[in-house]
DNA sequence: TAAAAATACTCCATAGGTATTTTAT
DNA sequence: ATAAAATACCTATGGAGTATTTTTA
């Protein structure tokens, strides 16, 4: 048995005209009585009492009428699920980040990906960047929004991909005189109070912070923590400190606070993307694609 | 997408390896393959990640995985309806029958056709031989057991086999002195007071029982009317009459009651079993066969 | 290098075609 | 007489076979 058998037996069950059912599957007559009379031999059940004037179904017939609907139901649910699971757009992707990545390309990159793929559960884990390459080996995360570098043990196996890089920028209360200067050098900022993230919260982007200054001679003398960037920049504009920000930050405007590049702008920071070397599943190459798409936007 | 794909697919999901699922399957690797690449082809979507040593399932080839077990599933039980359905094992018969012939064939008929066809549900209908002759025509009927004959126009398209034949006994109280002979001529009754069942209820077997007395030459005395044979029965041994009875009756062996064979054994009453002629539902054959059985045993 | 899947090809079973016959109304 | 299913027969697609190549752990 077939689906074959399944889809010409509806066919001539509704019709209760082998002609007509033939012109419906778009085959001929004789080979449709054919396919029935295999079918009927298979199950061992004639399925149809026909008389060359009259074709009706039998007991045995009436059953499979309404079985055979249930078996190419299921079939065509079976076709479309393995389908949208091909498309990715279904299962669940597990999704790190980096607190500073939040700003700006990460809600972006979700409302995209959820448009496109809406039969994607998404889980969202703010994770630090080593955390996110410990997890994507356990196999406990798909893709990860993190701030290289890596340490080689970290990346091996690991799909590295830049996402995009930022300048960073001094964030300053508004009415600090530097905020008059267009760009502000590092070495400026030696006897300023800082507003930072506890190291733990991202080390790589803290490092890349503390290294810039230590280049200009200095320690920031850090006054106050903040775990979100928000925070910081509000704290910056109360008039606590300043602070050291990736540029996407400069996208949460506030009066009172001025953003300005450092001059030379040489420091960058970089967003990457990591999944398993690999790693077939679709629903991940998708979101890759549209963070990428939505990182070359930018 | 036909059902060979789905078994040959699960079968490789299963083993993971091409060789094993075609041996599996009774087929060589290579035809296995290309099947598998044509659901492959058909669907869109790559289901297996194979290299040459190892063979994963893709998310696509997951959600198949499961989705293909429901489609076989369903299929193998519409398989299983309806050669149940073809077997007549299953849907439902209304059965009809006029009141005498409870007592010996219809119960054993119904316990073996209970035990062959556990599937089928049965709806008893207790009805006069007119009663169902008209039912069978209008459908509400599958099937009747009634005592002949049936008018020209009742009997038309229907099928009417004799089941058996009864001859009539003289039902006596045991202290009758009747119940000392042999056998009881009609003749002898003349005098007796009767017991009999409305005529209504069975006018067959009725019109019968008072042309045996009106060929012997009276009218019987009917003192008192009871709807069950098991009834008439009981009032005879209580002394209010005789009775004349279907052999059968003699089944509802009781101390009190004697039955004498009348003299001669001229008289019968036939049963018979009715079915619309061209009736094609293998559950009215199956139960006319069984019915057939248990009386032929008899 | 060795195990396993893919490829190349061959064959034949059978799905589907055309022509015709049978059947029941 | 005629509509419709069955039968007979033909064709060709494709499922399954054997032999071989490719691939990667």
């Amino acid at each position: 048995m077939e689906l074959r058998h399944l889809r010409y037996f509806l066919a001539v069950a509704e019709e209760l005209h082998f002609g007509r059912a033939a012109d419906r599957l778009g085959i001929r007559q004789p080979p449709l009585s054919q396919q029935i009379r295999a079918l009927e031999r298979d199950l061992g059940v004639t399925l149809f009492d026909r008389s060359s004037r009259t074709v009706r179904l039998t007991a045995a017939g009436e059953t499979l009428r309404t079985t055979a609907r249930d078996v190419l139901t299921s079939a065509q649910a079976a076709r479309q699920a393995t389908q949208q699971a091909g498309r990715g757009d279904s299962g669940t992707l597990v999704l790190g980040f980096v607190g500073s990545a939040t700003l700006a390309l990460l809600p972006r990159t979700l409302r995209r990906f959820r448009e496109r793929y809406p039969g994607v559960g998404l889980t969202l884990r703010e994770l630090t960047t080593v955390q996110q390459a410990r997890a994507l080996h356990a196999g406990t995360l798909d893709i990860g929004l993190l701030r290289p570098p890596l340490t080689a043990g970290d990346a091996a196996g690991l799909d590295v991909q830049p996402l995009g890089a930022e300048r960073l920028l001094v964030a300053l209360p508004a009415d600090h005189p530097l905020a008059a200067e267009g760009a502000v050098s590092a070495e400026r900022l030696a006897g300023e109070q800082f507003v930072l993230f506890p190291r733990d919260l991202g080390p790589g982007l803290y490092d890349q912070i503390t290294a810039c200054c230590r280049q200009a001679g200095f320690t920031p003398n850090v006054v106050q923590e903040a775990v979100q960037m928000q925070t910081i920049v509000a704290l910056v504009a109360g008039g606590l400190g300043v602070s050291l920000v990736p540029s996407s930050v400069a996208g949460l405007r506030r009066r009172e606070v001025a953003f300005r590049p450092l001059s030379p702008a040489t420091r960058i920071v970089h967003l990457a993307m990591a999944r398993r070397v690999g790693d077939i599943d679709p629903v991940v190459g998708n979101f890759a694609a549209v963070a990428r798409d939505v990182a070359g936007r930018a």
